[in-house]
DNA sequence: AACTATATATAATA
DNA sequence: TATTATATATAGTT
């Protein structure tokens, strides 16, 4: 995607390295921004910079995407409003906004956050503590969840194994090589 | 990026708003999967599709990157360990030995569990409060992937419920905690 | 940090 | 779906 091709694999010097990082990690924001307006999709990401810094991108913010994905509820019949009307469609000017918006607007709710994150370590302490709770969890809507995350994965999976067809130069085949299976 | 060029505004024909989103998703979570390769990035992604289904994209694992967010957190007991130095970042063969142990370990019952996925999808639609049938996944290994699969969603949005706590952007270096996950 | 030449993603089409 | 023309992202350059 410039002026030559590149192998996918690791970059080694650690300047060119950090270009890369600044440059495509504002791509992949981009889209991320461009998917979700294009379907109305909320999306999160976190990552990690080379330098082990945590960025993230959020739509409409990393903490509503968050808070849906983790308290959905089955309220998906309900008709949300728009944050993106037709004849709004943002420039480059717009877009970068919304992403500095974004990327440092979460501030603003660090002390309201703050509450529901200890109520999930809360949660995640107890779910630790007793694997009876998961029983519990197969009696309530949390099972139908669990049914839809798991349709999902698969579907990530695929998306993964479609990127494994492309030939990585440097990469050991031997655990690719062995897909394509049927079933018996 | 196509015959013509569109405005970043919602898609107002649901069928060509399902045909953008599948596309555009796969192409994020490859630019996602190319972005952790080349730069030695860790990154998650989750987002709910149109139909308001939750999607999930993880490099090297959903889980892995929500560990290293999750233990992010400025506690003092917690040992600390600089894991994230730079000549520790995994090296090409690493990141897809440990890429291809995902994509194998998963398709090997793709075909397989996708068709229990999808008759769980369906039998879902048609009797949404039929517990009995879900009880019968109770000793099954897809329900121990669901499980699996499910808390990984958790800790993807506790993740980010933490990062909210703590901006991102701008932030000097900060001494980042090591932990080993329980599971697996 | 700006600038191209080129690779890649994808909107429209078949 | 699969293909193809075009828009976009970005690798190397300045």
């Amino acid at each position: 995607m410039g002026r030559r091709k590149i192998e996918i694999a690791e970059v080694k010097d650690p300047n060119n390295k950090q270009v890369t990082f600044s440059k495509r990690r504002s791509g992949l924001f981009k889209k991320a921004f461009e998917l979700s307006v294009l379907c109305g999709v909320e999306l999160a990401i976190v990552m990690f910079s080379p330098g082990k810094r945590p960025h993230s991108f959020g739509h409409p913010s990393v903490n509503i995407v968050a808070d849906k994905f983790l308290w959905k509820k089955p309220t998906s019949n309900v008709v949300r409003a728009n944050y993106v009307r037709e004849n709004d469609a943002p420039n480059e000017v717009d877009v970068m906004d919304r992403l500095s918006q974004q990327l440092s607007g979460v501030e603003v709710h660090i002390n309201e956050e703050h509450e529901k994150a200890t109520e999930l370590d809360k949660r995640e302490k107890e779910q630790e503590a007793s694997q009876a709770q998961n029983k519990e969890l197969l009696n309530s809507p949390v099972l139908q969840r669990m049914v839809e995350d798991y349709v999902d994965a698969i579907e990530v999976s695929e998306c993964m194994l479609l990127l494994a067809k492309e030939p990585v130069v440097g990469i050991s085949n031997r655990t690719i090589t062995k897909r394509r299976r049927r079933r018996n």
